[in-house]
This record gives C-alpha cells, sequence and structure tokens, in this order.
RNA sequence: GGGCGCUUAGCUCAGCGGUAGAGCACUACCUUGACAUGGUAGGGGUCAGAGGUUCAAUCCCUCUAGCGCCCACCA
C-alpha cells in the first residue's frame, strides 16, 4: 500500500541514495559504449560558496538535459566540479582573520595564509556539492574537479607556458584597473561603473570663501561627483607668469599632483596662443607644457585639460604623445591609495625648490586619496588657485568584489593578447560552428570580442594559480611548466649571458636550496577565469591524451547565465579553439537572471538572495525545479514566487494520489503490455494523448524550450490523464460487467502511468524514480532506476473517429455541467439526459458512456426522443442536440435569456467570418488551407445557429 | 553616447500573422469511495500609445511614452 500522501523529504534522500548504489549518473557504463556521448561542463561553483537561486535554475536546466539523454540512451557525463574563486575566497578568509582578531595576511607570511585558505576550504567546501545533489543534480559525482587540483593546475601551467612561447602572453609595464582595497590588478570586466552624484556649489565670484567643512561633509559621503575648477598660471619663457591663467577642470583634484602637461585642441582658437607656453602648477611648483591634442574636447569643461599620465588612462596615452614636452607619468599615490610624495623622486625632479613643499607633504603625504581630494581642493582654494565646484554625475569605476574605487595604477602586470585569441572564436560563432541560444546573445558575444583589450591575467593575491615564471639575478625570466625546467633554463641562460661561469653553473645545480635562494618566482597567481577558460578540456585530463578528451570533447552544450559571457563564454572559446584546436561546446545556452523584486542581480554583498534549500525543505526539490523549468523562457528574467513553487508541489501530490488511485483499483502493470493491441477507444486514445505528450516535452526539451517542456507535461498529466482518463475509465474500472475491457484499462493506466513517471523524471526526479519504483515492485522486475530510462517509445498514432468520440463526450459533460451551474440548477438535482433525434453515431456513444455521463454530468438516466420535451434546457453539442427535461426547476424566461446570448454569440462570429468570407482580397490571397477552415467554421456556426434557433422556438409555445 | 530587452487578466508570466492562454488570487457551488495540497462552474483583457505593411496585426516595421539591463576614455 502507497503512502497516503508524498513525503518529499524521505523520498529524496531514498531516491538519492538509490542512484548513488547504482551508479546511474556514471559517465561510460560499459552497456553504453557503443552509445553516443553527450556531454555538459557544468559552471564550476565557487568552492566555498552556498547554492543560490542562480545555481538552482542553472543547473535544474543542465539536470533537465542530462537525464532526458540519459534516459534517451545516450552515455551522458555531466562534468561537476567547483572554482577556486581567487579574490572571492581569499576576501572571506582574510575576513575571517580580521573578525577573529588574527594576524593579517602578510603579517602571517604567504604559506602560513595558503594554509588557512585550505583549511577554509576543507571546512567550507562541499557544501555547494551536498546542496547541488538536493537539487538532484545528476552529475558524474565520481569525476569531481576543483580548479586547484594538481592535473588542473598542470593543465593551467601548460597553456601559460605554451601561451608565452606563442607571444600571446607577456609582460607589460602599463595602467591597470588597480583595486586598493585588495591591493591586486583587476580586469576591465572586473570594473563595475558605477554613477556618482555631488551635491556641492561653490564659485569664487561669490565673495563667500569656500566653507571647507562643508565640502568635507558633503564628500564623507560620496566622494565623487563633483567637477572642480582649477586656474593654472601661464608662465613665459623665464618663468614668470604673464598673468593668463588656463582653467582646467577634474573630478579628482588630488591627482594634479602628477600633471605633467595640460592639453587643448589644436582647432580651439581661444588657446590657440597658448600652446607651447607652459603653466606653473598651483602647490607643486612644476613647470608643465601646454599641449596641443585631439584628445581634447572643446566641448567639454573648459576645453583644457589636465594631464595626469600615471594615473587616467586617456592622459597616459596622451602623455605617450607629449613625451618630448615632459608629459612623463609621475605616479603620486601608493598601492593603498594614499599620497606619496616625501619620498617619491619624479615628483621633485624638476621643481624649483622654493615652493613650499613641506606644507603641501604636511598636508596630505600619506593621506587616503579621497581626505587628500578635499585638501588639495582646500589649499587651491587659499592660494586662489580655486575657480568653482559644481555638482557633475558621472560614472566612476569601480572594484566588483571591493566595491571600492579603482585606480588607474602604473604596475607591471602578464597580459594574455586576446585580440588575437578573439578570432578563432569569433569566427567558430560567425560559421555556425557554435551556437547560441537564444540567437540574439551572439551580437553581444561578437561586439566584446571584436573590441576586445589585452586582457591582464596577473593577480597580486595568494590563493590561486601562482605564475609559472622565475627571475634571475642576471636578469632573466623563464617561463616554465616546472621549477625544475626553470632552473635548467636559468643556468642555460646565465652560462650565454656570461653571467655564471661553468664552474657556478654546476655548483648550482648541484645545490637545490642555493639555485632556488638564487632564483625568484613571481609572486603574483593567475586571474581564477585563466583556470576557468580551461574548464572543458582540463576536467578531461588534458595535458594527457585521455580517452574521456577523446570521448567527450567537445562538448554538446553549455548552460550558463548572460553575466558570465564574457568572463566565461568568452574565453573557453579562445583557449579552447587554441589548445584542442576545436570548439568546446555546440550549443550556448544562456538563460535568466534570477533576480530580486526590485530587478537587481542577487548577490551576497547586497543580502538579497532567496535560498533555494529552504523553498526545497518547504515544497521539495521535484517543485523547485518544475517551477524554474516552467519560468524557464527564453528571454525574460525570473522573478521567483513562491505561490508557484507551492502550486506545483501540489502538481506532485496530484500524481502521486493519482497514482494511488490506479493502485486501489488494480492497474498493475502486464508484461509485454502492447499499446498498439489495446481496443477500447478510452484507452486508445489515452495511448495516442500520451505519444504525443511525449513529442511533444522531447521537441522542447531539444530545442530548450524548457517552459514548454514543463507545460507539455503538466497539462497531459492533470487536463488529460487525471481529469478525463481516470474519470471517464472509473465505471469500467469500478464495475463488473465487462471483465476484458476492465482489465485492458487497468493495463493501461499502468502503462500510462509509467509514461508519465519518465516524461515527469527530468523535471520530477525524485517522486518520478520513487512511483517508479513503487510500481515496479509488481509485475516484470524493473532494469534498472528510472533515470536509465527509458523515455516513452513514441508511435501510437491517434484515431481520428476515436478523438471525435471522446470529445464529443468530454464536450457534452462541460456543456451539461455548465449549465447547470448557470442555471441555478443543483448538481444533485434529479435530471435524465435526453439526445434528440440523434445520429446513429451518438447514439451509440451515449449508450457507450451512459455510466460516465451519469457520474460526471450527474444525470439519472440517458434517453432518446423524436423531439425535445416540452419546456426543457436545449444544448447543441458538436452538431448534436440535447435537453435537460428541467420543466418547472428552471425559470423559462430565464433560459430563453440563456439561449439568447448563446445565439447572439454565434450570430457575432457567423459576422466576423462571413465578413472575411466575402472579402475578395481575402479568397484570392489567403492561403487555401485558411479559407477551408473558414469556410468550415462558417458551416459550424450556422449550424449551430439554426439549432439554437429551433430549441429557442420550441420554447415560445410554452 | 552606443547596444539589448520589456510593457498581454488583480499579481507573476507564456504566446506570437487568421478563434487571446497558464499559475496564483477572486466569486459561487460541491464532505461524489485517488486527491479539499481536491472537484465543478464562473468573472476578469480596446494584448502601453500612435502611425504603417498585409486579404488579415497582440504578433512584422517606424515613431512615442514608461521601465530594466549591458557596454563606453572619470575634463
Amino acid at each position: 500500500m502507497m503512502d497516503k500522501s508524498f513525503d518529499a523529504a524521505a523520498v529524496e534522500s531514498r531516491v538519492s541514495a538509490l542512484w548513488e548504489e547504482t551508479g546511474a549518473f556514471r559517465a561510460g557504463r560499459p552497456e553504453r559504449a557503443g552509445a553516443e556521448p553527450f556531454c555538459m561542463v557544468i559552471p564550476p561553483p565557487n568552492v566555498t560558496g552556498n547554492l543560490h537561486m542562480g545555481h538552482a535554475l542553472n543547473n535544474t536546466l543542465q539536470d533537465i538535459l542530462a537525464r532526458y539523454r540519459r534516459m534517451n540512451g545516450r552515455d551522458v557525463l555531466w562534468q561537476p566540479g567547483t572554482d577556486h574563486a581567487g579574490i572571492a575566497t581569499q576576501m572571506v578568509v582574510e575576513r575571517k582573520l580580521a573578525e577573529a582578531q588574527q594576524p593579517d595576511r602578510r603579517t602571517m607570511g604567504r604559506e602560513a595564509f595558503l594554509e588557512r585558505v585550505w583549511a577554509w576550504k576543507a571546512e567550507s567546501g562541499g557544501a555547494i556539492v551536498q546542496q547541488l545533489k538536493r537539487l538532484g543534480a545528476s552529475c558524474d559525482w565520481s569525476r569531481e574537479r576543483f580548479t586547484l587540483d594538481a592535473g588542473l593546475s598542470r593543465a593551467v601551467a601548460k597553456v601559460f607556458v605554451q601561451l608565452y612561447r606563442d607571444g600571446l602572453v607577456y609582460k607589460d609595464k602599463r595602467l591597470v584597473n588597480w583595486d586598493p582595497k585588495f591591493q591586486t590588478a583587476i580586469s576591465d570586466l572586473e570594473v563595475l561603473q558605477v554613477e556618482c552624484k555631488g551635491a556641492f556649489k561653490w564659485t569664487r565670484e561669490s565673495d563667500e570663501p569656500l566653507n571647507a567643512a562643508a565640502l568635507g561633509k558633503v564628500l564623507a559621503k560620496n566622494p565623487n561627483g563633483h567637477l572642480y575648477y582649477f586656474d593654472y598660471p601661464v608662465v613665459d619663457a623665464a618663468g614668470e607668469e604673464t598673468g593668463d591663467r588656463i582653467t582646467v577642470a577634474t573630478t579628482r583634484p588630488e591627482t594634479m599632483l602628477g600633471d605633467t602637461a595640460v592639453a587643448v585642441h589644436s582647432d580651439d582658437e581661444r588657446y590657440a596662443t597658448l600652446v607651447g607656453r607652459q603653466v606653473r602648477l598651483p602647490l607643486v611648483g612644476r613647470l608643465i607644457a601646454i599641449v596641443a591634442d585631439e584628445y581634447s574636447d572643446p566641448e567639454k569643461g573648459t576645453g583644457a585639460v589636465k594631464i595626469t599620465p600615471a594615473h587616467d588612462f586617456n592622459d597616459f596615452e596622451v602623455g605617450k604623445r607629449h613625451e618630448a614636452e615632459g608629459a612623463r607619468p609621475i605616479n603620486v599615490l601608493d598601492a593603498e591609495g594614499r599620497v606619496f610624495l616625501k619620498d617619491n623622486v619624479a615628483f621633485f625632479e624638476g621643481v624649483e625648490s622654493d615652493n613650499d613643499h613641506a606644507r603641501l607633504i604636511a598636508a596630505v603625504d600619506g593621506a587616503d586619496r579621497f581626505v587628500a581630494r578635499l585638501r588639495i581642493v582646500e589649499l587651491m582654494a587659499l592660494a586662489g588657485f580655486l575657480a568653482r565646484i559644481e555638482p557633475h554625475a558621472h560614472m566612476v569605476p569601480h572594484g566588483d568584489r571591493s566595491n571600492v574605487v579603482v585606480e588607474p595604477w602604473l604596475t607591471d602586470q602578464w597580459y594574455v593578447d586576446a585580440k588575437t585569441l578573439a578570432e578563432p572564436a569569433l569566427e567558430a560563432v560567425r560559421d555556425g560552428r557554435t551556437q547560441f541560444v537564444p540567437k540574439n546573445w551572439e551580437k553581444t558575444y561578437y561586439d566584446w570580442l571584436e573590441n576586445i583589450q589585452p586582457w591582464c591575467v596577473s593577480r597580486q593575491l595568494w590563493w590561486g594559480h601562482q605564475i609559472p615564471a622565475w627571475y634571475s639575478p642576471w636578469g632573466g625570466c623563464y617561463v616554465e611548466e616546472s621549477e625544475d625546467a626553470a632552473y635548467a633554463a636559468a643556468l642555460a641562460d646565465g652560462l650565454e649571458r656570461g653571467a655564471l661561469t661553468q664552474e657556478e653553473a654546476d655548483g648550482l645545480a648541484r645545490d637545490p636550496a642555493r639555485l632556488a635562494a638564487t632564483l625568484r618566482r613571481d609572486e603574483d597567481v593567475l586571474d581564477t577565469w585563466f583556470s576557468s577558460a580551461l574548464w572543458p578540456f582540463s576536467t578531461l585530463g588534458w595535458p594527457d591524451e585521455t580517452p574521456e578528451l577523446k570521448r567527450y570533447y567537445p562538448t554538446d552544450v553549455l548552460v550558463t547565465g548572460f553575466d558570465i559571457i564574457f568572463f566565461w563564454v568568452a574565453r573557453m572559446m579562445m583557449m579552447g579553439l587554441h589548445f584542442q584546436n576545436e570548439i568546446p561546446f555546440r550549443d550556448v545556452y544562456i538563460h535568466a537572471l534570477v533576480r530580486d523584486e526590485k530587478g537587481a542581480k542577487m548577490s551576497k554583498s547586497k543580502g538579497n538572495v532567496i535560498d533555494p534549500i529552504q523553498l526545497i525543505d518547504k515544497f521539495g526539490a521535484d517543485a523547485l525545479r518544475f517551477t524554474l523549468a516552467a519560468m524557464a523562457a527564453q528571454g525574460r528574467d525570473i522573478k521567483l514566487s513562491e505561490a508557484r513553487v507551492e502550486g506545483y508541489r501540489n502538481f506532485a501530490t496530484k500524481i502521486w494520489n493519482a497514482s494511488r488511485f490506479a493502485e486501489m483499483n488494480g492497474c498493475a502493470r502486464v508484461a509485454g503490455f502492447d499499446p498498439a493491441s489495446v481496443r477500447e477507444p478510452l484507452n486508445r486514445w489515452i495511448l495516442g494523448e500520451a505519444a504525443r505528450a511525449a513529442a511533444e516535452t522531447a521537441g522542447a526539451i531539444e530545442s530548450y524550450r524548457f517552459n514548454d517542456a514543463a507545460n507539455a507535461v503538466y497539462r497531459f498529466v492533470w487536463s488529460v490523464f487525471c481529469d478525463w482518463h481516470l474519470e471517464l475509465a472509473k465505471p469500467v474500472l469500478q464495475g463488473e460487467t465487462d471483465a476484458a475491457a476492465k482489465a485492458e484499462t487497468q493495463a493501461t493506466i499502468a502503462y500510462v502511468l509509467d509514461a508519465i513517471y519518465a516524461l515527469l523524471h527530468p523535471f520530477m526526479p525524485f517522486l518520478s524514480e520513487e512511483l517508479w519504483a513503487i510500481k515496479g515492485e509488481r509485475g516484470t522486475p524493473r532494469a534498472g532506476p528510472l533515470a536509465l530510462g527509458p523515455w516513452p517509445a513514441q508511435g501510437v498514432e491517434v484515431d481520428e473517429a476515436i478523438e471525435a468520440e471522446i470529445g464529443w463526450v468530454v464536450d457534452l459533460i462541460g456543456e451539461i455541467r455548465s449549465v447547470k451551474s448557470e442555471m441555478g440548477v443543483s448538481p444533485s438535482a434529479p435530471v435524465s439526459l435526453v439526445l434528440v433525434s440523434p445520429s446513429a453515431r451518438a447514439q451509440s456513444s451515449a449508450a457507450g458512456w451512459s455510466e460516465a455521463l451519469k457520474r460526471l454530468a450527474r444525470v439519472d438516466a440517458v434517453e432518446t426522443a423524436e423531439v425535445a420535451p416540452a419546456g426543457s434546457v436545449q444544448l447543441v453539442v458538436r452538431g448534436e442536440v440535447v435537453a435537460l427535461p428541467l420543466a418547472g426547476v428552471v425559470d423559462l424566461a430565464a433560459e430563453r435569456a440563456r439561449l439568447d446570448r448563446e445565439i447572439d454569440k454565434v450570430k457575432l462570429e457567423i459576422v466576423k467570418v462571413v465578413a472575411k468570407l466575402s472579402n475578395d482580397d481575402f479568397l484570392a490571397r489567403a492561403p487555401d488551407e485558411v479559407v477551408a477552415e473558414h469556410e468550415e467554421r462558417r458551416e459550424a456556426f450556422e449550424e449551430r445557429l439554426a439549432k439554437l434557433g429551433h430549441a429557442r422556438e420550441r420554447l415560445e409555445g410554452v
């Protein structure tokens, strides 16, 4: 006996254990050695993370694909694993250290710190995997990988070295986006533009001195969002002030300390006479040139722009063009974003000594950039060089993790020549080898790759893949896959350069400790996304030529969110094509983001995450999964409502109860049941409907229309099978008149339920697997878990005559129920059903279905008459007139009114159809089948109108 | 400044050239032997607005309004 209700929690753990025992998700099962493989790689979640709604959606969709293909006999590898998530993880551990008031990472040193991170990984890693299992993700968990595993690290080193040798990885000194909080470089993609708008206004002409305290208050809230206008005094060749001033505007006053030029546009007449002159930089005293450069936009600011090559990407370029005029980078900030002056040799170079530097240094040296900002403004105002301050809305770059303003900063970093790698990646999508679904994401992909910049891959962090580069005292840099190789290369280089004698080299080679002390390894680690970019082949064992790599690469589909198209998808394309000479995946399915109620991206830092595990606890994993699938229409973000999940929990209950009903009515599986041999119309009908639902579901899954697939299953199970097949079957199941029909119906129900479990399995794996097992306890033993199939065999055709018969019965029952309800007749009021001059077919149908009619339409008897009994309510159902003799029960005036409404409706329809059919253009230009369809509709409406009119007339006399 | 998307029932959303749909909510009725996490019936929509294309437009095109996202060199 089945339990009275579906206990999701109990079933989930039982079924999980079953999958584990049977190794159902294992790739390369021997019996599928000859099967076509199907492979996906999971977007690896942060190893120390927790499952959020985005993961739940992403993995539900992947699981639907994996299970569907597995049930269809494919050898499925869904490759799982986790990501070390460099900055994110290091950040967590550093925060925990700070919270515990323990020494920070620099104090404890690299080795000790890394131990702490590994400890944290050991402690919290694996939670996400457990959560994915709770969701039902059918990954081959035996193949789980981690981006810092030895194997994957080997792949990373090999790729880095190879790219270096190909000239596609290089070290360069240029401006990078520097995160002063984490004190590391970050890539362009990790920079978010945030709009800032200030609220302070002041002009020198206002007669009021600058109220620095008031400005300070405003800046304390938001240091950005103001435009400051500075006057720079123009000097003559002798360095004497001419009395002219040139006004520049800036949003970052503190960078003026590093100004080395002022640029104006060569066409700007206002400044034509000043080009070639110099200005004396206030507070600093440095003489800097006024240069003509096209970068300067006469429309913006004052048309004259201060040039700070060390702290602005554009200025850096302008500076390169005007190096001869002295526009060199002078760095005035340190790694933490503090003003750095005292020991700054470059800063004082060429500066007259009579300036009051002591005062400047006292005011700003060592001050945070935002503190310095206010002080510089104050000093400029006191010296009379501040012209005005105005609020100015503009975008300010912030680190996506640190959320602090990033600084363009001049450093040595490693770069990947993304432009070169991007070409094949673009080509592969352009020629359709890889396709995006929905297709419109391809434009996003093209736009980014076509304008791609060098990818800064070095990070001044400790948690990650340390860059395999070693430096020697004799100035060499050795990029090698291993320490030994690097040492060998260094010694050879030392000999070649003459920095080492053969003897010295031999000595070093014999003394590894001394060698290690001589060579210094690059301390930086690689961007997390560098290792993620290799995921589709590194997880398959590359650089070894493994059988898995051969069998499963390229993967079939990648399922991911649009937010990581650039971070991840594009880079996997680049690396896959470069290192495997082959696309990493054929399809890229881009799903929506699950957003919070305001449409904002869910993130831990915002604290707006909905916990999927809580929903699973409350409604079951199946309900959550079904909800996500049903809502995953292409092209729109998902706002999840709990009511929806509850609705699909009810759906699970419905299925459970339908299965119980089957059990109670002896619907056991019959060995060798052949759908083709079924005779009863009702059974043939449901088998046809089941086949249709299976085809619809399969088609929808294969084209990534998850919502259509879910809805097809939902409708078939509830609205077709439960509402009609089971209801119509009750008289046969619960009667004793026709044993053969009963047995056939029982067998059919068992068969259709099996099909339902299978159709449902990709969406609701726990419930379906459990019911499959329960139903498998009797009859022929199951070959294995449902997870391994089979997908319902298709091929039962829906017979038109049967369709018409069942359709008529269904409509008739509906009409009777409707009219009773509408006329205020109690459902249980005694009334018989009279067929008025029925066709032979209707008569036999009615006879055959009389029991069902009695039960479902609540009529007492089914009779036949030449004409409708006086004062009866008459219905026209698919051309057949039926009457309910309700004289005395219903108000005849109400019945007349009902018929009149009915007639009006039909007339309106006829007017619409006739209007079209009498339009010559329509007849001439519309496709024939559309015209024919309209003809049929007109005929049907007219026939219905005639019969309704007849019924209406009959009521007149009463 | 560029690009993408959205606007359909009270709410959340499907649909997409030819009869406008779902879930939830709402109303009325139903303790009928699978299921009240249920059943039956019902109310509710000039498919944002304006033009255009078409025999035919919620659907295609253009514009307008509102909302959202992504990208872009911070004067």
